[in-house]
DNA sequence: CAGGCGTGGCT
DNA sequence: TAGCCAAGCCT
């Protein structure tokens, strides 16, 4: 059975979040906005997105400063919010936009932009465009699985929820208020209908709710067990010369971290491997270093990324004036770190051992 | 089409 | 601490 849309915005209207991409109240958003802020929060919570999405508007005002901005300078900006296909993506589509001369107004043409998907599509179609579409993100999934019951696990259950989901709006009252019923959605699943602890007795939704019948809510939607997070290891190397620039280097343009800087050092192996005192000085094992030095050790690294642990050990030695060590450019070069585009990962291995506050007392 | 692809906050 | 998971997309 299709739920009461007019109890949802009725609650929205009441309880509707103020967000810096989000239009006032009876105003039209604008696409760009919208459409920056969806990339960002694919998979990334609002309260991580605020400073990015200022930082980048202030920075490229419109869609077509973005698409005439160097790829570097996007991934800068970028740098530290994750996925970075996102950023290639969000450049790309950028400049596409720009060639037509403004976002395409239909699901189906947004879908053929990069980094534009089945949920994104939806969204910027109902939010910028006031068009009736359901988006489907993890919240309206939980939303669907919880009205419905829906016992299957996810991901299995992903095409059954977007069924259902997609009737969420047949009432008359969504279709007045494509835009609000999307967001109230979004509203809903962020407070009251939220992952751990739902507050069923006060969502609008609560007398039509199987879930909250069958005092399930919080049980749902079920997911399929995630497989073990394998580990791996590295040693990276700090190289800082006497102007206080870093050696680093770029990474593959695609890929994990794909197009920001990194330390150099050894390939990312299973096998965790620490070098004894003599092996730290020997030529075999400073292949995978740019230069013969006497390394301190900076300690490790933990970082957990979506599909493996990395485990970084950090050697670091300081270059003193006018030294001049014949340094091969597939390890990269000296730069301030001001220019560069740093990972989390990268600034944490650039930050361990450096005991730049001790402690009190 | 299952897995690659980041990060940080929460319990 | 270690696991969970968030406004997904791409191949």
């Amino acid at each position: 059975m299709t739920p009461d849309a007019s109890l949802l915005l009725h609650w929205y209207d009441r309880h509707r979040r103020t967000l810096p991409w989000r239009a006032a109240p009876g105003q039209q958003a604008d696409p760009y906005h919208v459409w920056l802020s969806e990339i960002m929060l694919q998979q990334t919570v609002v309260q991580t997105v605020i400073p990015y999405y200022e930082r980048f508007l202030s920075h490229f005002p419109t869609v077509g400063a973005l698409a005439e901005a160097p790829l570097d300078e996007v991934l800068q900006l970028w740098a530290g919010l994750g996925y970075y296909a996102r950023a290639r993506n969000l450049h790309a589509c950028a400049q596409a936009v720009h060639q037509l001369g403004a976002f395409p107004r239909t699901v189906e043409d947004l879908q053929k932009l990069p980094g534009i998907g089945a949920y994104t599509s939806r969204a910027i179609a109902a939010i910028a465009f006031n068009i009736p579409t359901v988006p489907v993100d993890g919240n309206v999934e939980r939303i669907t699985a919880r009205l419905n019951a829906v016992e299957d696990p996810l991901p299995a259950s992903r095409p059954l929820l977007a069924r259902l989901a997609s009737h969420l709006n047949d009432d008359p009252a969504a279709q007045a208020r494509p835009s609000d019923f999307a967001q109230a959605l979004f509203d809903l699943g962020a407070s009251l209908c939220s992952p751990r602890s739902p507050s069923c007795l006060t969502c609008p939704w609560r007398e039509c709710c199987l879930a909250k019948a069958r005092n399930m809510a919080e049980a749902l939607p079920a997911r399929q067990k995630k497989k073990p997070r394998p580990t791996r290891h590295a040693i990276l190397f700090r190289i800082i010369n006497s102007e206080g620039n870093v050696l680093l280097r770029s990474r593959p343009p695609e890929g994990l971290l794909g197009g920001t800087d990194e330390l150099p050092g050894t390939p990312w192996s299973e096998e965790r491997f620490t070098p004894s005192p003599a092996q730290l000085a020997e030529t075999a094992f400073t292949q995978c270093a740019p230069i013969q030095a006497q390394w301190e050790d900076c300690g490790e690294v933990k970082h957990i990324f979506s599909h493996f642990t990395l485990l970084i050990r950090v050697y670091g030695c300081t270059l003193p004036e006018k030294s001049n060590y014949p340094i091969d450019p597939t390890h990269g070069r000296f730069r301030p770190l001001k220019k560069a585009i740093l990972s989390s990962v990268m600034k944490k291995c650039l930050l361990v051992g450096q005991h730049h506050k001790p402690v009190a007392g």
